[in-house]
DNA sequence: AATGAATGAGTCTTCATTCAT
DNA sequence: AATGAATGAAGACTCATTCAT
């Protein structure tokens, strides 16, 4: 028998790789990154251990390619038309389609708040954090500074805290807790 | 030298608990609950394994009795006058307590949220963190009925949110997060 | 395209055993036959794993027949015209055949020095390292009593211990030994 | 009960390393370094993998610190009265030396060769043994420049080269191969 | 003839916990 | 009260080998 084609091989390796990388966010935003192990992941998903290395050089590495690649969607959403003008509606929109993401990427933000207090692991991801952070920053700065507001910086600070206080309550509760309110509540302080 | 008496012997017991606690906290704050080790923690402390065992059953008691220890003090902060109704003074001052605490008990704060994240741990001290919750909640449920608020629930988890959310910023950038002018608006909020 | 002839199968064939065969005596002089990998092999070979398990049945079958191999080669220097007479010509021609052995298949006789040392796999090839052994001694032995040297067998076995000596100090640097010079100082020992 | 007295401690302590040593040299020699495990090591040694791990930071530095506590000696023997001026009794009384701690220390030797065909491991000893190599090198040459030999350099590496043979012919026939008598040889090359 | 996904036993290593002293 | 040697289960990772295609 002839070997399988490159196309099927491909096709094969993506859907093993969607799977472990699946599990893997699930049980790391659930257990934490330190607390899962190898096996649970090739446990839950039905494999071995080692075809989680066929596809991954490491745990270490399988975490870093997670957390990149939800990343990538929220810098998608930095963009705004004019950077010195930024518009309300702007500011609106990129609140609720991180809120959109909340809501659909559960796991992926239970896990990055997790990340966020494991300072050993978190230092892998230090730089792409850093790039989004500067990026809401420089948005929300430049739209409170085109509005007069005293410390722009400051009520950027501000912002961006009550927004992730708001995302950090709904994962740790997510049958109750009043997101849409407060979606709501958070555009009335821009 | 003469033996010493039971309660010289009771002191020394309680300055090494106490100590063990102290560098547990550290670590466990800087370095996550299972990045830290028993024997980092008796090599900090500057006692051997054994003595740690001695005075806590077991590393993950240690941590249920640094988290209780610490909340504790949270709970002291609920009293209010009159629970019907709730001053506005009271808030403040509630508030202000918490940004007291979050100052200094920094290391407490990073790890209890870094504890938030994984459920494992976390469920050790769900009662406390309940009561916790619903003792905040009540006052300020009570607090925005009193006034009218359409909707005092909602806005009593918003506002909780929002302290929880200046709170995570901060310990994730204590030198240049703005607490004290973050402080400030969230009061406005009330 | 016209399938191939069954001749033209066994030509591949052959030129792929020879592939995998020159590659693994490289890597296994280079690395060690234990650190050699087989993934290792299959892809400095430009193959698959499972394709050289169509030639060998294992790793350890593969380094069997290099080593057997590479023998015959020795075992077919040992010819001497008459055992019982033989020439110092003949001593000097089997050094000199040795030396360029040495020289051309440098990385044969290291990993051959190397499996000496490992006598859990060195068992596999004892019985023809034996009688390779025996053939050499047999000649020296032979050459000496002869010439009426008192002790011939003690003769024959330093002079293969000094030919190994030069082959181990020239294969653990190439650059510098001086082998030619060495060959020539052996031979006034004979 | 009180517990130990650093001395006991140390006492315990040095026991156990030198067990493990021990067990560890005899198996680096007989399987080599890469086909040993630690699993082995501790099996022998009638004590627990982890165990290891308390005396020895890794397998690898178990193996540097056998390797380099036996080449103190090897460098110990390289004292001559006057480098100017070697003098034959000085080079017999080497070789006799060594002689007697290949005799004695059988399996370092072999473990040592072994070594010396496994590059990997090798270059961690690189610096210790070319420490060595000068220092055998600068000795005979200096005993041959100051002879007129023609080529003191060649005639020394031949010499080193010979010594090796008969060192690696012993360890791999013990029982029959004829050390004494050969050293007598070797003695007469001088 | 040829592929490489998949396995599982085995590797080195760590660490919470026990226990004799 | 105090020590630290000792254990063993579990962790991340590797690799020879198999097998469906």
């Amino acid at each position: 028998m002839s070997p399988r084609t490159p196309s099927q091989l491909e096709v094969i390796r993506q859907q093993k790789i969607r799977l472990i990388y699946d599990v893997a966010l699930e049980l790391f935003a659930t257990h934490g990154y330190a607390s899962t192990s190898v096996s649970m992941i090739a446990r839950r998903a039905g494999i071995s251990k080692g075809l989680m290395y066929n596809y991954f050089e490491s745990k270490e590495e399988l975490l870093r390619r997670i957390v990149m690649g939800g990343f990538q969607q929220f810098l998608g959403l930095l963009k705004v038309e004019n950077e010195r003008n930024v518009k309300k509606e702007e500011i609106i929109n990129f609140i609720d389609e991180n809120i959109r993401l909340l809501k659909r990427d559960y796991n992926y933000y239970k896990m990055y708040f997790s990340l966020t207090f494991q300072p050993e692991v978190f230092n892998l991801l230090k730089e792409e954090v850093m790039q989004y952070f500067m990026g809401v920053m420089n948005i929300l700065v430049s739209y409170y500074a085109k509005r007069g507001v005293p410390s722009p910086l400051v009520k950027a600070r501000f912002l961006f805290a009550v927004f992730d206080g708001i995302a950090v309550h709904y994962i740790s509760d997510v049958e109750s807790f009043p997101l849409d309110e407060s979606r709501d509540l958070l555009i009335e302080l821009l």
